[in-house]
Order: structure tokens, then C-alpha cells, then sequence
DNA sequence: CGGCTTACG
DNA sequence: GCCG
DNA sequence: CGTA
């Protein structure tokens, strides 16, 4: 890169945790990126992870920026690192653009706000409306732009065009402000409460998470660790405790089953920095080997006191599909256990970088998530079964609460369980949607059925999947709407 | 005007 | 609310 | 009805 001289890199420190920070800093260095410690008129490439240029531009003070200069994803700025000099941008770097950024944000908004109400199916086509916008690669100055764009109508449009024309739309404020939609937003957000549940607070009387945590006593394991830990859970993982927690779970699938691969799916596969959760996806190439090995992972996790909570799911389709002629009864029921649901105790130390060393040692993860017990009443130790969540969630500890999803698939399902646990969810909807159209094909993350010859068609690679399907490899960073 | 991903607990 |  |  010639000009690579000319590239001054500013990093919004905004949204991205200190010691990221630091390390994104300290790298850019190591490459002798040219960085700047503020914004100023000679920045060219600006990162940040606010997820719109309005949010950003707003915390920059500005209302436009320098032709010259770009507002990027970290994304951009971590593939400059790997191949140590700053990269050209792509499309997957630039963050929503001009007018599309608030108006995306408007219909996502428009969309969680109504999902509460009836007829919530209208809210999905408002969902569907801010993922077009979303992928649009020019900036919206015209509705006539959008005039072959699928999922955009006459409603859409018309709210489209009060943002063009006056910056916001009065019919979707009027429903922002309204006070049972955001209680709805706010409620719908709390691990184990979907909609009904939050229109039963909302009819209470209840206003505030906090409200409902000291007036509900009800609900199921979800429920009353989702109210206790709702704060914490609402942090945002980063990626860095993600890789953290894989390669801490790598380690101990090399002592309980060897060969078993353990990969990233979610938000994370899909090249996000952040997210609200952290699924693994678990096969073994050899067939048969995998099963019950998740019952083994959790009960390895449950020796070193990781676990806060949780279920199991028995994987019906595995049982019927690999085990029906033959020895599965004889099998513990355990063993066909397919994913697991539940909220892990993270080490606070895993939100660092740490070193190879003090990661592999055992000792030092149970003596973390022990610690706040030695404070703690002799008595209390040895019932720490007994207290509930809430007096978990009080207790002075070292560690906070993730939530995390393990899946196992046997390996002829394997990519389709990728291509499942990866998302996202709209993608899944519409490739689904695509396959039984064009198709009729049923597709799931345990594989594609044909409808019409009633057979299934396996696939050995996600790439395999698409080509099936007759539509263009997708990789998992195009997949995020 | 019917359907909107699909499957599990 | 929008598409087939 | 909740999770993914």
C-alpha cells in the first residue's frame, strides 16, 4: 500500500471496553499505524462500535464529516492488524450510512416497540423493512431509490419519507414515547420474559425491571435468574471473553473426549465485537463419538462451579434419526441431550488478555469463583445450593454472569447446525423461506428435507448447503440480516 | 387473502 | 405490513 | 409461553 502513509486511524474509545481499548491501541502501534489520539481534520479512517453514523456523529460533535474521512467498523481496523497494514475498505466495514442509520433505527425501534401488540406479525415487516435499509451500500436521499426493493411498501415509504424530509416521523415517535411500548421493550428484554409475561408486569402496575424483581416472586428458573442477573446480562459479551471462554472450553475437551471440535456460532461467527450471548457448537467426526458428551462438558463445569443455572434439552430428532433401529435404549437418556440453555459464572479476569499460563491453570479459575464464598459465614458454604438467586446476585464475587449456549450436533448434521446456530435469525427465516418456496424444501438445523421426494439431502461443508439451495455463498459476515 | 422459520421444553 |  |  503506497499510500498507507497517509492513514491516520482515530478509535471512538466509546462502547469499547478500556482494555480493548488498549490492546487495539498497543497493536496498532506494533504495525506502525499512524494513530490519532483525537478526532481532528487529519483522521481518514475513524472506528467505532456504535452501530450507526448518527450515534457516532453525535458523540463526535459533528454533522458531517471531511470528505476524506470514513466512518468504519472495527472490523476494518482488525483486518488491517492481521495483515499489518491498513486494508482497503469493503462494503462489510462501512457502518450504516447518512440517512440510513437513523431510519433503520427508527424501524428497528418501530419494530421491538410493536412486537408486544397483537398483531405482531406487522412488527416483523417493519423488522424485515430495517434489515433493507440496513444492507443498503449508498446513503438514502430519495425514496425512489428504494423503488424495486422488496419488504419496503406504501407504510414504509411513507415513514421513510418523513425522515427524508423532516429528519423523524411522527407516527413512529408517538409510538417510542409511548409508555406501554417502552415498558414492553424494556420487560420483553429480561431473560425468560416474552411478551405475555411482560404485559402481566405491565398491567401490575410495574415500571421498572426493579420494580418486577421486588414484587414477583413467580416464574421458572429463566425468570428468577433472569430478574436477579438482568443488569449484568444486559453487558454486552465481548468478543475477547468469547474467545476467552472457547479456548478455556478447548482445553477441557481435550481431557474429556479428544478429537471433538468446538467452534464460535452466533453474532460472534458473524464477525460482531459484541453480544448478548455466546453459543458453541460441538460435533466429532467420527459419528457416535459425540453423544453424551455434553452431559460430560457440563458436569466438568459444574466440578469447577461455573455453572449458575441451566437446562438440558433431549435432542428427539438425534434419537430418531441416528439411534432408532439399533442400541439406543440402552443408552442413558442423558447421553442424547442436544443443547444446553443456561447462564455460566465468567471470571472477571476473562474480560482480559491473559497469558497461556494463568489461563490453563485450574486452580486459578476455582479459587476465583470460590473467593467470595470464603467472606461469606462458614454455614453459608456449605449450602450454597440453598440461596436464591437474588442472594447470589448480591453476594460480593468475582465473577459475572454470561449467557451461553452449548450445542452438539452429530456430524451429517453438522453444517447444517452451522449455518443454524450462526444466524441470524432473519437469515435463518429467510433462507427457510426461500428453501420451501423455491423448493419445497423444509430446512432446519439438523438438515434440508425434500418435501416432494421425501428424502433428506446431506451436506458435507456450509458452502455445499447454499449450493443446493441453487443460491451464492453467503459467508457468515453477510449474514447478519 | 393466507402466510409469515422451525423445533424444542 | 408486505409478498406471492 | 418461553428459548434458540
Amino acid at each position: 500500500m503506497g499510500d498507507s502513509q497517509k492513514v491516520v486511524v482515530y478509535i471512538m474509545p466509546q462502547k469499547i471496553q478500556k482494555q480493548r481499548y488498549k490492546d487495539m491501541m498497543k497493536a496498532a502501534l506494533r504495525h506502525h499505524f499512524i494513530m490519532a489520539e483525537e478526532f481532528k481534520d487529519s483522521v481518514t479512517h475513524i472506528i467505532t462500535e456504535y452501530e450507526t453514523a448518527a450515534q457516532a456523529m453525535k458523540v463526535l460533535k459533528v454533522t458531517e464529516l471531511p470528505q476524506h474521512t470514513r466512518l468504519l467498523k472495527v472490523s476494518w481496523f482488525t483486518d488491517s492488524i492481521k495483515a499489518r497494514e491498513p486494508v482497503p475498505v469493503q462494503d462489510k466495514h462501512v457502518i450504516a450510512q447518512g440517512g440510513n442509520a437513523e431510519a433503520m433505527e427508527l424501524l428497528q425501534d418501530y419494530a421491538e416497540m410493536r412486537e408486544g401488540d397483537d398483531n405482531y406479525m406487522r412488527a416483523l415487516a417493519w423488522r424485515r423493512a430495517s434489515c433493507v435499509l440496513k444492507s443498503l451500500k449508498f446513503p438514502l436521499t430519495s425514496i425512489d431509490q428504494l423503488k424495486g426493493a422488496k419488504d419496503v411498501g406504501k407504510h414504509v415509504q411513507k415513514v421513510l419519507q418523513s425522515i427524508l424530509d423532516h429528519g423523524t416521523s411522527d407516527e413512529v415517535e408517538k409510538v417510542r414515547n409511548d409508555p406501554w411500548y417502552k415498558k414492553m421493550k424494556i420487560f420483553t428484554k429480561v431473560f425468560g420474559a416474552g411478551t405475555k409475561t411482560a404485559q402481566e408486569w405491565i398491567e401490575k402496575g410495574w415500571t421498572t425491571v426493579d420494580e418486577v424483581r421486588q414484587n414477583y416472586t413467580k416464574g421458572d428458573w429463566r425468570l428468577r435468574f433472569g430478574l436477579a442477573f438482568h443488569e449484568e446480562l444486559m453487558e454486552l459479551v465481548t468478543r475477547l471473553e468469547a474467545d476467552n471462554f472457547t479456548k478455556f472450553i478447548k482445553h477441557q475437551c481435550e481431557t474429556i473426549l479428544p478429537g471433538i471440535s468446538v467452534e464460535l456460532c452466533g453474532g460472534f461467527k458473524r464477525g460482531k465485537t459484541h453480544g448478548h450471548d455466546i453459543d458453541l457448537l460441538f460435533t466429532h467426526q467420527s459419528t457416535g463419538k459425540e453423544v453424551g458428551f455434553l452431559p460430560r462438558l457440563l458436569s466438568v463445569l459444574e466440578s469447577k462451579n461455573l455453572i449458575l443455572c441451566g437446562k438440558w434439552n433431549r435432542g428427539t430428532y438425534t434419537e430418531e434419526a441416528m439411534y432408532s433401529d439399533s442400541k439406543h435404549t440402552k443408552n442413558n437418556q442423558l447421553d442424547h441431550f442436544e443443547k444446553w440453555i443456561g447462564i455460566i459464572k465468567f471470571p472477571k479476569k476473562w474480560r482480559k488478555s491473559i497469558s497461556e499460563e494463568e489461563f490453563f491453570s485450574d486452580e486459578n479459575v476455582s479459587a476465583d469463583l470460590n473467593s467470595y464464598e470464603d467472606s461469606e459465614p462458614a454455614k453459608k458454604k456449605l449450602k450454597t445450593n440453598e440461596l436464591s438467586p437474588e442472594d447470589i446476585a448480591a453476594q460480593s464475587r468475582s465473577w459475572i454472569a454470561r449467557r451461553v449456549d452449548l450445542i452438539i450436533a452429530p456430524y451429517d448434521q453438522y453444517f447444517y447446525a452451522l449455518v443454524g446456530w450462526t444466524g441470524s435469525k432473519q437469515f435463518n427465516r429467510d433462507i427457510r423461506t426461500y428453501a420451501k418456496r423455491t423448493h419445497n424444501y423444509a430446512m432446519t438445523s439438523h438438515g434440508l428435507y425434500d418435501l416432494t421426494k421425501r428424502k433428506s439431502l446431506p451436506a458435507k461443508s456450509e458452502k455445499e448447503i447454499f449450493d443446493i439451495l441453487g443460491v451464492p455463498y453467503f459467508p457468515p459476515e453477510e449474514r447478519n440480516c
